[in-house]
DNA sequence: AATCCGCGCAACCGCATCCAG
DNA sequence: ACTGGATGCGGTTGCGCGGAT
């Protein structure tokens, strides 16, 4: 019925919970902890057939001595069927550091724009890969100079990178067959994913990066257009020539409410490149 | 081989919001 | 209008693994 996918290879591996605070009593009391094998089969079994929602009933009903949120938690970050593990790809990392830039930390909102991704994977990658980046340039993450590092460095290469890939491969009509893998996971409605429609972001997304108008033309992905690239070069001059004249306080939330640009020199980011390739 | 250390990620917590009664 | 339970969200914690020493 159900695939478990990562997690504990073993219920022994997971059974015991550690020594960080977490207590597993099974005399009655509520489990917390890493979930075991059996309480993620007991979840998925009981939401096939009644379903998901009233997490609290559900919990008792389903026999597991957690609480109605650990057990939501559990489903909707690992159990569910169209949840997707793996590499954060390169496109879904320019929608995220885009999107990132327009909403702040609304991960959810930003999930529902990625398939198959929750919220808590997307907070994991900013917290770990974007962070880390901003801490080894030595600026605060919510600092509009690391905000102009991402989107004059980070966003074009990852889009140098987008279109090197789609080179090698037929143009990619449809994005959700792109963050989907090729399986086969019909990644259904993925709640409220289409409130916006995925190749609108991306037309508006590859507008902001390049500033080129017929962004369609070129765009690797969700173009019917789609036609060879131009010459790196090309792009790097028009996002470089545009980047220190665009303001990137359009938005309130990711601003963060400096309200003065920072001197951006570029010159200053001799080692962008070995920063960069650590984010490879 | 043993130990240390940093990273990635699953899970928890507290607060906010929604909604039915 | 009020209240309490359910749900959603963002921040934080800490375990486990793998690489470095």
């Amino acid at each position: 019925m159900f695939v478990i996918h990562g997690g504990c290879a073993s219920l022994n591996s997971c059974s015991s919970a550690g020594s960080g605070g977490e207590e597993v009593e099974l005399g009655g009391e509520l489990r917390r902890g890493q979930w075991t094998v059996d309480e993620d089969l007991l979840l998925m079994n009981y939401i096939s057939v009644h379903g998901e929602g009233k997490w609290n009933s559900l919990a008792s009903r389903a026999g597991l001595m957690r609480t109605g949120k650990s057990c939501r938690l559990r489903w909707l970050n690992y159990l569910r069927p169209d949840v997707r593990r793996g590499n954060i790809t390169p496109e879904e990392q320019l929608l995220i550091l885009d999107l990132h830039s327009r909403w702040g930390n609304r991960w959810s909102k930003i999930a529902k724009h990625l398939p198959g991704r929750t919220d808590n994977e997307i907070k994991n990658y900013w917290r770990t890969r974007v962070q880390k980046n901003a801490k080894q340039l030595n600026c605060d993450v919510n600092s509009l100079r690391f905000k102009e590092v991402i989107k004059n460095i980070w966003m074009p290469r990852l889009v140098d990178k987008i279109r090197a890939n789609s080179v090698n491969t037929p143009p990619v009509k449809d994005y959700s067959a792109v963050v989907n893998g090729n399986d086969n996971h019909s990644c259904s409605p993925c709640e409220g994913s289409t409130d916006v429609p995925m190749d609108a972001v991306w037309d508006e997304l590859l507008m902001d990066v390049t500033g080129i108008d017929q962004q369609r033309e070129y765009s690797p992905i969700g173009s019917e257009l789609w036609s060879a690239p131009p010459p790196i070069s090309d792009l790097t001059t028009v996002w470089y020539d545009g980047a220190l004249d665009s303001s990137i306080n359009e938005n309130p939330v990711a601003g963060g409410g400096e309200g003065v640009i920072d001197d951006v020199s570029f010159g200053e980011w001799d080692g962008i490149d070995d920063i960069w390739a650590l984010l490879d």
